[in-house]
DNA sequence: TATATATTTAAGCAAGTGTTTAATTATACT
DNA sequence: AGTATAATTAAACACTTGCTTAAATATATA
């Protein structure tokens, strides 16, 4: 967006320019992280992380487990993966999936906390 | 997906049926999360979030520290209202928003330390 | 070496998401 | 009342996402 229009957005009292300014720098601090609430944010990547922080899975015991197809359920874990989120292990043909770090479990355990107090 | 097509994922060792048939309620625990994490996978909420976190604004104040216009930003708001992360008061012409709790806070500092642990 | 099996990759498609522009609502001021 | 302004809503569009099917890899076994 232009300067122009940016200032068009609210002529009189608004923006408290001096807020906006001290504000600017400071969104930069969480730029990056919604990447990572983006891979919790679908259900089957959700399912799949909570069960891999209880014990490790080959990908066809997910498959069964969460009713998806093996495909499904390797582009997910490609996904996360990519993102450093699991980690994996080959054994004759199969390959087991576990969790990276524990760090995405506390957030789970957090966004639960948030939900049940929701009710 | 039919029983069928399931029992045909994997024919021998897998998929070890104990643990799925342990595991298959589990996951249920954990639906509805996403929807949470959905919300702030995307990185102009996280940041809409991360800053109410610190004080009040109004939508310009946002759209102006976002450098995104009005319309957008009250799109989001309304998602974020919907899910009741966010409260607001009405003050004149203006619309001031606010964190409904702290528990969103958490989450992002959270997300923040893996994020930091990365390196 | 040939066949079977667990997983991954690729291509295609339907559905969802975020933005823009334009129109509408709500409040304030003259 | 009439005009101006902050915010919301609606419609349209481009882009992304997650699934499916089909083909390709990689390992194990006969």
């Amino acid at each position: 967006m232009s300067e122009k229009s940016r200032r068009d957005l609210c002529d009189t009292y608004c923006p408290h320019e001096d807020k906006v300014a001290r504000y600017k720098d400071r969104v930069l601090e969480v730029a990056g992280l919604s990447e990572l609430f983006r891979a919790l944010g679908d259900e089957t990547r959700t399912k799949i992380l909570y069960l891999l922080a209880e014990e490790e899975f080959c990908v066809c015991d997910l498959a069964t487990i969460l009713d998806m197809s093996l495909p499904a359920i390797s582009h997910h874990l490609r996904l996360l993966r990519t993102m450093r989120l699991v980690k994996h292990r080959r054994e004759g043909r199969m390959v087991y999936y576990s969790l990276a770090d524990s760090h995405i479990l506390e957030l789970i355990r957090q966004a639960q906390e948030h939900f049940e107090e929701e009710r």
